[in-house]
DNA sequence: GTCTTTTGATGCCCATTAGGCATCAAAACG
DNA sequence: CGTTTTGATGCCTAATGGGCATCAAAAGAC
């Protein structure tokens, strides 16, 4: 031993007693009996009276008054006393909460989302994982896709749902949760409403409402791939965000928007929904999460596992997959 | 063993592990360096993987992850660090807490005096015991001996500076500090203010201010045997309590009192203090406290050995023999 | 009074284990 | 591609927590 200028209990670790010395003394100075306390705490007296000694000597102070008969708590016994309940309290519910994190059964989730997700299976996995893990709060905020990519490299958000038509950094895992042909939506006494489906080229005349190409130049892209296949260069006539805020331009008669059958499950009457015969644009919908390390596996600059984050997507892979309800 | 389902860290006490564990964890965690918290702990490395390796599996959960060359905490040991910090802090402040208690360094006094105690010997020995034990707090209430007693007996003040004149109930232990021959306090325009030293006798017409008997019965009764033994029956014309209310009924007119020459140092000038020829009442001041229990004494019912009662003891028996300041 | 019971402290011994040293394997670095 | 760094492992020893048996003192029984 390097420094062996204490003989006593521990080591040189800013505490000159341990855990069970205090928990010992609790014990006796409750019950001011040690033959009880030893019982309670199945050990034998003798262990506890040295244990005693042993943090009475730490400390340099009596803590107990043995009579011989009689067992009181000196002043510096009863201070302890007080000290000592409730650090010994706080530090036994910590095992179970750590326990509980780390089983995921406790914790907090930031994640993000874009309409579709929100239209579609986000609604069924968070009621299914709320039923699995009703411990892990779980924090929600609908933010477009580059918004999502930006801040789970950042860290700001665990997972996403979100459209993965932008380049994915790397590090990024996806899995991909749905993938749906959009179709148009149309003010009731549109021309073209009163057929079945339409298909891109009908549409020329029509003006559209898109989004900002920014908020997911990707998927923007392939729209405007699709048009001019079908030779069409359309007419944007406004851009809004969400996508969902849309409706309210079509029915107000600005002109005609894509969106997938899925979102359009309950429109207003003066509103109506026709899937495209023909090409037509695809929005694919994604979990996407950081790639974690594992045992091995070298990442670097990846976040640490996270059992909530395991746990939801999990859930989310058995859950996510089928039509949104 | 009797129970030894468990082959992890500690024993069946609450804990699954010591304060050793959250120590080492908390090192390292805020390192994020084996080698450098193996150092700082003065502790060699191979220990602290260990300690580590026994922490993450008592609480079934990975705190830290090791890639070979970065260290970093999982949520779970992110929450652990923040729970373990403050609990840390606050078992750290314990023991020189608990030291500086036992050895007089710190608590606190409960105390009870009479008036000739604050005239005389009371602040010097209060003065010298704040400068040795700046950390114990004193709490002082003036008291007639009667209710210092009582107050004694149930616990309610660890000492007193009181006239031990009635019956000491058993188990007090007194010091004496202080005994002064009582002199009359007079109006100054008394038929008697000229004489340096008048007699008892002299006074058996003057009317007297005294206490109420039940305030102190020895000293009352002693001081009705010191006119009887001067063949003299006083008049008593008022009792008041304290003493020291006296002097404003005696410049009133009303009568003379008694007072000790330490008493007497500071008076209106329409006041003249005189010492008695021939027998007087004597008062005695001590200090009393409650017998404790030492090594072997055997004392039963008594508080246990209180460090700060020790040092003021030590402090009054030093400073308070000899004259008032 | 004496005998019994109760209680905390001690002596002794063993099983456990914390921790030291040497070494290893993997990753980072030049 | 060797060198360095870092955390993990194997092995061993010293320390010690704790069990059993026993003791001494005090309280209670008679």
């Amino acid at each position: 031993m390097p420094n062996g200028h204490q003989k006593t209990v521990a080591r040189d670790y800013q505490f000159p007693f341990e855990l069970r010395h205090l928990v010992y003394f609790r014990e006796v100075a409750r019950r001011l009996h040690f033959r009880q306390a030893a019982e309670a705490l199945s050990v034998a007296q003798p262990a506890l009276s040295r244990s005693l000694a042993q943090l009475e000597e730490a400390l340099g102070a009596d803590l107990l008054n043995r009579t011989r008969r009689r067992v009181e708590l000196t002043p510096a016994g009863k201070a302890l006393l007080e000290r000592v309940e409730p650090l010994l309290r706080g530090l036994a519910a910590v095992p179970g909460d750590i326990r509980a994190l780390a089983g995921g059964q406790a914790g907090h989730l930031r994640m993000a989302f874009t309409g579709l997700a929100m239209a579609t299976v986000l609604p069924r996995i968070l009621r299914e994982f709320g039923r699995r893990h009703p411990g892990i709060r779980v924090e929600l905020n609908e933010s477009p896709t580059s918004a999502q990519l930006t801040a789970l490299q950042a860290g700001d958000i665990d997972c996403g749902f979100f459209h993965p038509d932008a380049t994915l950094p790397a590090g990024l895992q996806t899995r991909l949760l749905l993938r749906e042909k959009n179709g148009v939506l149309l003010p009731a006494d549109h021309r073209l409403a009163k057929q079945p489906s339409p298909t891109l080229k009908d549409l020329a005349a029509t003006p559209f409402v898109l989004f900002p190409r920014a908020n997911n130049p990707g998927f923007h892209d392939r729209i405007m791939a699709a048009f001019a296949g079908a030779g069409v260069s359309p007419r944007i006539a406004e851009e809004v965000w969400p996508r969902a805020n849309g409706v309210g331009l079509v029915r107000a008669g600005l002109g005609a928007t894509f969106m997938t059958p899925s979102e359009a499950k309950h429109l207003p009457p003066e509103i109506i929904f026709r899937p495209l015969r023909g090409p037509a644009p695809e929005s694919r919908l994604v979990l996407g999460w950081l790639a974690r390390h594992r045992p091995g596996d070298g990442g670097r600059g990846a976040p640490p596992p996270d059992p909530a984050l395991d746990a939801f997507l999990t859930v989310a892979g058995e859950t996510g997959k089928g039509t949104g309800r």
